[in-house]
DNA sequence: GCAAGGTC
């Protein structure tokens, strides 16, 4: 049997391409986490079997939230690696995808070398050329460059992490009205709200200065012209008045100069991500997460090509032909595609080559039915675009006409388009014609009237979203991929607000956020400050500097900033003195606290939370949700008064909990039993493990999951519990998923008992049927039965997001589970030595 | 919980 090769991509349609280009079309492809596509072919002067495969993005970060892919990926290369001889790396050719390169072989098992060769393939383009290029010239990967991108990740996490931490528990602990869950920092979100800030703040500090400016009129051939003056405009009013006066006297405007020049306007380049999002936001009216995600589902309908590239050259393989022949019937611009393919187009500009993917281009024609409003304009403008850089160059003439009167110059100008080139297909570019009468030199022309026009410097308007994502590209803030993201955290957590003309306007946090910094560190809000990680990662790409030194000594750097910013905070402190209330005067009054008996009050802006201001201590409470007092009832654990928390909707279920064993959970493990199951749908917990009463095994208090629990819930490894005030629609819920069983309706009421059912193990329940629509005999309103064993209560339930209702021994996780361990996933979460944060 | 970087 041949030898096998085993070829992994950054994601699924590199694969795809790549196994096409090599198999020349035959290949056969099988599913699985993603697409193999397997094929023979030549390696190295050998006949192999190939087998071309991808990953999805990273595969080992962010392993607290998407612990289940990095699982799913790596077994899938580990099965695929088996009996392969050669891996060869298609990933990206940036620094993340070297980075990716080291993750993949480490799933794979290539490391550990026993004859096995790992090669990188380096190439700039998914083209023909570039891939045999590659396959011709292959290399090996550079571990130093994925170190430099280890090194960022830690740097980054560890800095935000402290930062964000220390900030949220000072503010949110001391002010009931910041509205925003989190106070986070970060080296690229806060100089990007910074920029926001700055330019507030030259607005609140602008002073306006009056100015005034001379404008004599004339009146030749038909046309009035008013004319500009030379100095533009004086910030004196009485030497204006002098000049005016000068002019007036001499009463006549000599032509001193009549010029024409040809002046070009040039096409665009190609189109690139960060282009695209400033057109977006200022011509279309697009955010750019909005933008990013249009163009994410024009990409993967195959209408666009890949839509986050820095590059806005062609490559020179790039099939321009191929691509307005895709147009060219398209309804709206098809005439001109058809003109530039039987005309000629020119070649277009040479644009920058960032050496990752080619730019933003249309794919295949589209109509706006078919892809809807907002995908359409979109697609629209890309394609709008793409045309114009394949369109010749605005050709226009500009004529300046110069005069003299009183010793003062004044001059007018005259637009004439020759060729409108690319601004035909890309109007709003387009040069205004101004039209001017002749004029030849020396010719004098009376003055018909002499305008001031007064005016006041004003300040520059609020940042649009535009400007902010040039200045963050001017900074190396973000990336292509990531700067929509940063904006919208800036926009989520409150800094700032998206106001008409999509201008940010930061809030007040935002400005005491920006100013606190700028007075205790301003290093911690500038834009360097990325500048600076980005250049010490540098050493470790280029190998000039060892990977756990640079991050070390970064730490140290940012250990000490971090020490003065908390020794400082006080300063920062006093610009949210002035700007928000403290918990004290926030909220109002709910529930006893369990250590004082003195009520709590409840503060339901974001953070939601508890504040004892006897204690001075505070309690999250379910971020979404309703809160009120359940029944003045207690905890047995701590005698805090319990709340009862109402999701919103009609299926929303409502919960007891209490405060503090909420923030507190009192039995050891509750957190593994709740971090290891799918939480989608179930309550999104705050801070702590959250646990509310029912994921409580207190043994006999009225409100836990052994009191309430039903039976095991048929979708997951969770417990269905009764759901306390869902009188008259009584229900039972999932405590672990979104599953949702209706009981008999219309019940006076139906409680747990003590009792289990032989059966089955289910609790017993007690139903209390109303007197006129009893389905018992003779009017009896008592039923006491087992929901799944009773015949009468299991004919009166109703399925809700379940797709069976069956049977099965014991009450899921609610009991029978002491003694267990933990299994499966949530148990054995590999545990990253960086993420530890014992240093800060 | 918290960052920023990939990708979906």
């Amino acid at each position: 049997m041949a030898p096998k090769v085993l070829m992994v991509a950054e994601k699924p349609s590199i694969a795809l391409s790549i196994a096409s280009v090599l198999s020349g079309g035959r290949m056969e492809t099988r599913r699985g986490s993603t697409e193999v596509h397997e094929f023979d072919g030549m390696f190295l002067g050998f006949p192999v079997h190939y087998k071309v495969t991808s990953v999805i993005g990273h595969v080992f970060r962010q392993l607290l939230t998407c612990f289940w892919r990095k699982a799913h990926i790596c077994r899938h290369l580990s099965q695929e690696a088996r009996g392969c001889g050669h891996l060869v790396l298609w990933l990206d050719c940036d620094r993340e995808g070297e980075n990716i390169c080291f993750e993949v072989i480490e799933c794979t098992g290539f490391q550990s070398k026993d004859g096995k060769k790992v090669h990188r393939a380096r190439f700039s383009s998914v083209t023909e050329k570039d891939i045999v290029k590659a396959m011709d010239s292959l290399v090996e990967p550079n571990k130093n460059e994925a170190l430099a991108v280890d090194a960022r990740q830690e740097i980054d996490l560890k800095v935000g992490v402290s930062f964000t931490r220390f900030q949220t528990s000072y503010f949110n602990g001391k002010y009931g009205n910041l509205d925003s869950r989190v106070i986070s920092y970060g080296p690229c979100q806060t100089p990007t709200l910074g920029f926001c800030v700055q330019r507030h703040l030259q607005i609140t500090t602008f002073k306006p200065e009056k100015f005034w400016a001379l404008h004599p009129y004339i009146i030749h051939k038909g046309y009035e012209l008013k004319l500009d003056w030379e100095r533009h405009r004086l910030f004196d009013s009485d030497v204006t008045e002098m000049f005016r006066n000068f002019v007036k006297e001499d009463g006549v405007l000599k032509v001193i100069e009549v010029s024409e020049k040809q002046e070009s306007k040039g096409r665009p380049t190609g189109l690139n991500t960060v282009n695209l999002l400033k057109v977006a936001s200022s011509a279309l009216g697009f955010g750019p997460q909005l933008a990013m995600q249009l163009a994410e589902r024009l990409y993967t309908q195959g209408f666009i090509s890949y839509p986050r590239t820095e590059s806005t050259a062609y490559p020179s393989s790039f099939d321009y032909k191929g691509t307005l022949g895709a147009l060219v019937h398209n309804p709206v611009w098809g005439g001109y595609v058809q003109q530039l393919l039987s005309d000629g187009y020119p070649k277009p500009r040479s644009g920058t080559d960032a050496g990752d993917h080619p730019p933003i281009t249309p794919i295949r024609s589209a109509t706006e039915d078919m892809l809807g409003n907002d995908a359409w304009k979109v697609y629209q403008y890309i394609c709008q675009h793409f045309l114009g850089t394949l369109s010749p160059d605005c050709k226009y003439t500009r004529t300046k006409i110069e005069f003299e009167a009183g010793g003062e110059s004044f001059h007018c100008v005259g637009q004439h388009v020759m060729i409108k080139g690319f601004t035909s297909i890309m109007p709003w570019l387009a040069i205004n014609e101004i039209n001017i009468p002749q004029f030849t030199q020396g010719q004098k022309i009376d003055i018909s009237r002499i305008e001031i026009d007064e005016g006041s410097t004003r300040p520059p308007d609020y940042l649009t979203e535009s400007e902010l994502i040039s200045l963050m590209e001017k900074n190396g803030i973000g990336t292509d991929a990531s700067i929509s993201v940063h904006i919208n955290n800036i926009c989520e957590r409150n800094y700032v607000q998206v106001q008409a003309g999509r201008r940010l306007v930061p809030t007040a946090l935002g400005i005491s956020l920006i100013r606190g910094y700028q007075c205790i560190d301003p290093d911690l809000c500038l834009p360097d400050i990325r500048s600076f990680i980005e250049h010490q990662i540098a050493l470790v790409a280029k190998g000039q500097a060892d990977h756990s030194l640079v991050v070390e000594h970064v730490i140290e750097q940012f250990k000490r900033k971090f020490s003065y910013f908390v020794k400082q905070i006080e300063n920062m402190d006093a610009l949210f003195e002035a700007e928000f209330s403290p918990l004290s005067d926030s909220g109002r009054v709910l529930s006893k606290c369990g250590k004082c008996l003195r009520y709590m009050k409840h503060i339901s802006t974001q953070p939601s939370r508890l504040y004892c201001g006897a204690c001075e201590e505070i309690y999250y409470t379910p971020p979404k949700g309703t809160i009120k007092l359940y029944k003045e009832l207690t905890c047995p654990l701590d005698n805090f008064e319990l709340l009862l928390c109402s999701m919103p909707g009609p299926e929303g279920k409502s919960f007891a909990l209490c405060p503090y064993c909420y923030n507190n959970p009192p039995f050891e493990g509750i957190e593994k039993l709740f971090g290891a199951s799918n939480t989608s749908g179930a309550v999104k917990l705050g801070k702590g493990a959250g646990m509310p009463c029912f994921l409580c095994p207190h043994p006999t208090c009225q409100h836990s999951v052994i009191s309430q629990g039903v039976c095991a819930c048929p979708e997951c490894d969770g417990t269905l519990v009764l759901d306390p005030i869902s009188a008259p629609k009584w229900r039972l819920y999932c405590n672990m998923c979104n599953c949702l069983i209706s009981l008999p309706e219309g019940a006076h009421r139906i409680s747990t008992t003590k009792d289990r059912c032989p059966e089955c193990d289910s609790t017993i329940l007690e139903v209390d049927f109303n007197k006129k629509t009893t389905p018992l005999k003779d009017g009896a309103t008592l039923h006491i039965g087992c929901i799944l064993c009773d015949e009468l209560l299991l004919s009166l339930v109703e399925m809700k997001h379940v797709k069976s209702f069956y049977r099965r021994r014991g009450r899921g996780r609610g009991r029978g589970r002491r003694g267990h361990s933990g299994r499966g996933r949530g148990s054995k979460k590999q545990q990253d030595p960086k993420m530890s944060f014992r240093d800060f």
